[in-house]
DNA sequence: ATTAAAATTAGAATGATTTTAATTTGAAAG
DNA sequence: CTTTCAAATTAAAATCATTCTAATTTTAAT
């Protein structure tokens, strides 16, 4: 693996705040200042290529950057939050009910994360 | 509802091939000439925050957009081609699997479409 | 030490979408 | 039929994450 693409790849698995491209060039700047923008996509796309890490895009906002593990998101239909589910593999089960052989899944359950729903509350909805 | 808003919503509503938003304009502009992109930027946005429509979002090409009615769907992991799927309703089953009180879900399958998997046996994978 | 391929860089380019500010439209009220 | 005012529309500029380009540097193999 690349100088960079060791540690950038370090920086996403090891994250649990599904980091953006900027977020990843920020932290990897701490200890590698003169980095350019474009290695962290470079290699953050190699990266994603490879299967090592996986690409999650949330409506109007910028891409994020999650470990590979498998596992699903809650997304924050108010602030775009994203939180880690763990649910079991539903490959099997969809593929069955499809009746259409499929690769993979892409699952974000839509909900009012704590804080909206507190804000809400408070404005009396 | 408005001038444009009507038809626009008629444009998404009536087709199954998740038009973008420069194919409605396109499509619009044969009956009214002269209306402006941001229009139908606009009219697509207040139709999705109403509910009316929706938008699709798939990694690396424009938003589409899509009639309202419940339904998922299959995204071909070579092409992008995006296809109508019909699934029972998982919003309970994945309440209950997730324990969190949920909205909605965004589900895509992701698999490989005949025109892809015929290219790929060519090519003898 | 030589080479070639791959990685990195800085900065320009891209392109879908949003914003802005001005103009037009259309419905309700007088 | 006017007046009025909010909402819709327009054209153009702006935004901004991401990709591309071309030049440079690094790496690993020979």
């Amino acid at each position: 693996m690349t100088k960079y693409g060791k540690k950038i790849w370090e920086i996403v698995e090891a994250s649990r705040g599904h980091p953006t491209a900027e977020q990843v060039f920020d932290e990897l700047r701490g200890a590698c200042p003169g980095v350019a923008l474009a290695t962290v996509y470079n290699n953050l796309n190699r990266l994603c290529g490879e299967g090592r890490i996986r690409k999650v895009s949330v409506e109007g906002m910028p891409d994020r950057y999650d470990r590979a593990a498998r596992h699903d998101h809650l997304v924050c239909r108010n602030c775009g939050r994203l939180t880690d589910v763990d649910l079991e593999d539903l490959t099997e089960e969809l593929e069955r009910k499809a009746g259409v052989p499929i690769l993979a899944y892409d699952l974000k359950l839509i909900y009012l994360c704590g804080e909206c729903r507190k804000a809400r509350e408070k404005e009396g909805r």
